[in-house]
Formats: structure tokens, C-alpha cells, sequence
DNA sequence: TGAATATTTGAGCGCATATTCAATTATTAT
DNA sequence: ATAATAATTGAATATGCGCTCAAATATTCA
């Protein structure tokens, strides 16, 4: 049938190899599960997320004092932090008008251990300064 | 010493528990890794660079056909081929005219499938939409 | 109640980025 | 050489996002 290709925006012949488009469309992710998945690795994609990662990794701590340890405005982290909460990355107990932040669950860890990984196996320019050990 | 925390644009007190404050100092991530990391997720935190990797997890495919599975301008997908040849996650071979590319390493499929795999656990929304089976 | 404090929230600014469109390069075929 | 094709590239546009600033909310203390 190789039916609905749209001459003009996509391809100006059907394709080349049609037998391998037709086996990938199969198997290929399809626009809303990618999106999902995209939207994870999203909020992990910003540096000052990272650094609240790693430092919740080890302890709880309230938002004063984590924009203290990250030189940061209380509103940038809070903001940071909504972002965080929103996609279940970080949870908060309330003490009286503190607010307590720690990871949410392993799962976020994994990630962000896995993407270290990545990191010391496929460059190793500047300099190896994680001081992240456990 | 806790001498230069800028009273005005940090925190209002030196801050509230200085204790954990300096450990986290010491453990947490500095900058310059932390933008390291985000890089790689950031590369891995666009729909179509998602799709692109789900669908060379299996086969080489041509920057035509890979227009063809997306159903997007081989303009566009090329534009992004470019991002993640830089980020060493795409290689290709070239045969007259036509770019077969393929993924680098192994290092981005585990990404991935810890992504999918988070997804899974997380939440399970809408619809369990991922076709990947290898 | 009123002042102080910890955090949240909304608007706005500047910057990054995904796609489109047009033009260019490189390779094959006539 | 000329035409056609696969892919790349640059400029322009639109959208998204992180941080700042100012204001609001909530809780504790006097």
C-alpha cells in the first residue's frame, strides 16, 4: 500500500530502502511514549537539578540550606525544586515552616549514577572531579 | 569561618543547620560536572532523538528513511543526526551519496532502557505504548 | 495582633533550541 | 558538462526554560 507519504515534506522518492522503513516503523517508539520518556530525562538535563540531586542523595536538607550549598537564590532552588516534586523526583516533610527535601525514590539514583558512568567511559577531558563515593 | 555567604542574594541567616550545610558542601557536585551530566541528558531529553535511537537500536538506516519512519523533513532529522554525532551517540558510515547511520556505543541504549525502565515503574499513565522488544 | 522567617508563586527577561525554508555540497547518471 | 539526488548547513522563527525580582502564603515568636 506504501500509501500516505507525503511527497513534498518528507522524502521526494517513497524511500530508499522501504523494506527496512517498513520493519522500523514497527518497531520504532511511537510520538507519545517518547515524549513520556523524553520528559524524564528533561529534568535531569539541568545542572543545578543534578547538584540537588547529589546533595539530597546523601541527606535531607531544607531549602535555605541547599541554596546555601549551591550559592543560590532560595527562589531559583524552590523553583527548581517545584520542577523536581512535579515529576516525582523529590519529596518534602514539613517542620513547622521548614520544609525538608530528600530523593523520592532509587530509581532517580540509578539514572544519575548510570549517567556518570556514561560520562567517565566516553570522555575523560578536564578533570574527574565527582566527589560523589557513595 | 563561614565568612563569604552573601547575607543579601543567598540566605538570610548564615543559615539554619551549618552542620549539614558544610558536609554537603564537601559530597556535593560542583558545577562543572554537574554540567557535564546534564549534556548527556540533555541530548537524550528530545522526542525525536529518542525515536531516532529506538529505531537504530535495531538497524543502520539512511538519513532519508529515518525521515521516512518519523515522518519529518530529512532537513530536520539531519539537524539533529548533526547533535548527536557531536554527542558521539550516532556514527555513520557513508556509500556514494547515501549516509548509513548507526549508534556509536552501548553506553546510550543503557541510558535509554534505565529511561524506559524508570518510566514503567514511575507511572503508568495513558498507554503502555513502547513496541521495543530487544 | 503584629513582626520575623521559611517557602512558594507569578511575571518578565534573556538565552537556548527544534523545526522550517532556502541554498549549498557531494555523488551518481545521462 | 548537466541534471538529479542524498545530505548538510545557515538564517529565521517560535517555543520553552532558568533565573531574578517582587509579592504572597504560612508558621513561629513576642
Amino acid at each position: 500500500m506504501r500509501s500516505n507519504i507525503h511527497k513534498s515534506d518528507v522524502c521526494d522518492v517513497a524511500c530508499i530502502h522501504s523494506e527496512a522503513v517498513e520493519q522500523a516503523k514497527k518497531s520504532a517508539m511511537d510520538s507519545l511514549a517518547a515524549a513520556d520518556l523524553s520528559r524524564i530525562f528533561q529534568v535531569m538535563s539541568d545542572p543545578t537539578r543534578l547538584r540537588i540531586i547529589s546533595i539530597l542523595a546523601d541527606r535531607e536538607l531544607c531549602v535555605c540550606d541547599i541554596a546555601s550549598v549551591l550559592s543560590m537564590t532560595v527562589s531559583a532552588v524552590s523553583h527548581q525544586l517545584r520542577i523536581m516534586r512535579m515529576a516525582q523526583l523529590v519529596k518534602y516533610r514539613k517542620e513547622g515552616r521548614i520544609a525538608f527535601y530528600s530523593l523520592d525514590d532509587e530509581h532517580v539514583l540509578k539514572l544519575f549514577i548510570q549517567g556518570l558512568d556514561h560520562l567517565s567511559h566516553s570522555q575523560a577531558p578536564h578533570s574527574s572531579s565527582n566527589k560523589r563515593n557513595r
